[in-house]
DNA sequence: TCTCCAATATCAACAGTGTTGACATTGACA
DNA sequence: TGTCAATGTCAACACTGTTGATATTGGAGA
């Protein structure tokens, strides 16, 4: 026999919450998320979601933390393809998943930094399973390019926020349709400009 | 004497919507905006918005085109107080400006985009006097550093998307307070990134 | 000057939202 | 087996954007 039409307990609540949430997001964008219709797909209350989360803005937190952290996972994974004597196309490495996980998820990616800016990075920050969040992988990868070309590293070098400003931002254009919609013209212009900014950087003087 | 208490017609109402409403997202975001709380403020029903708006999204778009002008401006502006002999500092200049703006309007910057994705580009783009948008007046600061070295222009170059990406994604992470708080700071790291993939870009091959 | 009308405002209502407090049901542990 | 904390429902509150019916008005035509 099946379940019971409507247990008055769900068994796993948060868990189906944060997946019905996430797909909604994905799907339609952070501003077409709503509680009790996220609650009516699941065969539920709203207020329900009140014993889980204690306000719509935690849910979304959860969601923005795990796919940080898929992002760090994501861009640690294109990193360790690229052998480590190469530290140089790592970090392009780095750059093209960064690109190619905004463009997979247009929606979440706007959502993780929007909340962001509401709340505070550190409330977003997720890491990967290695304990890094994506700041801190690009940090350390320019570090190695740095070692690799005999310079020393300087820990607040601001170079790394210029590459993920540079990264971010064609993710956002892009997102936008404003060009480069193909993936392989995406990799190009990428590899192109991050390509560019590490070897004016290194021409400068030490 | 002054006005009587409540006149029935407002007389200006619209343009007055239009003010209130850039207020209150300039200071608290678009999120931050309702009709109801603007009407209140501005001492009329809210739904004699409607008079004048078929809808808060219209508002919001009316909002971004001038926001988009000024963006303009402020751009072309910072390209001609450049000698013209020097297109290469110029466009350095008008990254500055757009990263300045920004930086000086988080919240609309934020809601002009979130509102392009939303709708289409086309129908928040805002021109300056001189009937540019802000990516028309980069593709043509381009052409002219193409011009000065010599090389021919090519209409579609993708080379000034990377540009505007590299500005775009900074203004984004200098808003989310994650680095480059001071003016000098912002305005040294924005000539350098520029500086970096100008050089680049024009040591590839023809 | 008077009349009428289109423009512009109000008011009441609808359907939706996030959130809360009081109450109901349950599984698990003493 | 009885009790209790966890987890669900229900009704309500104060909002929201939006719409239709109604009121008020300034100005154009007679």
């Amino acid at each position: 026999m099946k379940k019971k039409p409507a247990p008055y307990h769900h068994g796993d609540l948060r868990n189906a919450i944060v997946v019905r949430a996430s797909k909604i997001v994905q799907e339609d964008g952070a501003d077409a998320l709503s509680l009790r219709a996220c609650a009516r797909q699941i065969g539920v209350d709203a207020s329900a979601v009140y014993r889980h989360f204690k306000s719509k803005n935690d849910i979304l937190l959860e969601i923005a933390r795990t796919a940080f952290a898929r992002l760090a996972t994501q861009m640690e994974l294109a990193e360790s393809k690229v052998p480590t004597q190469n530290p140089h196309d790592a970090l392009l490495a780095i750059g093209v998943a960064y690109v190619f996980f905004a463009r997979a998820n247009p929606h979440i990616f706007d959502m993780m930094f929007a909340l962001a800016a509401k709340n505070c990075m550190a409330d977003v920050e997720g890491k990967s399973p290695n304990g890094k969040n994506p700041a801190e992988i690009l940090h350390a990868a320019w570090g190695r390019v740095l070692i690799a070309n005999g310079r020393s590293k300087n820990s607040d070098d601001s170079f790394p926020l210029l590459l993920w400003g540079t990264v971010h931002g064609l993710s956002n254009l892009i997102n936008q349709g404003l060009g480069l919609q193909d993936e392989t013209a995406v990799k190009t212009a990428v590899e192109s400009a991050c390509k560019s900014m590490i070897s004016g950087r290194l021409s400068e003087p030490t």
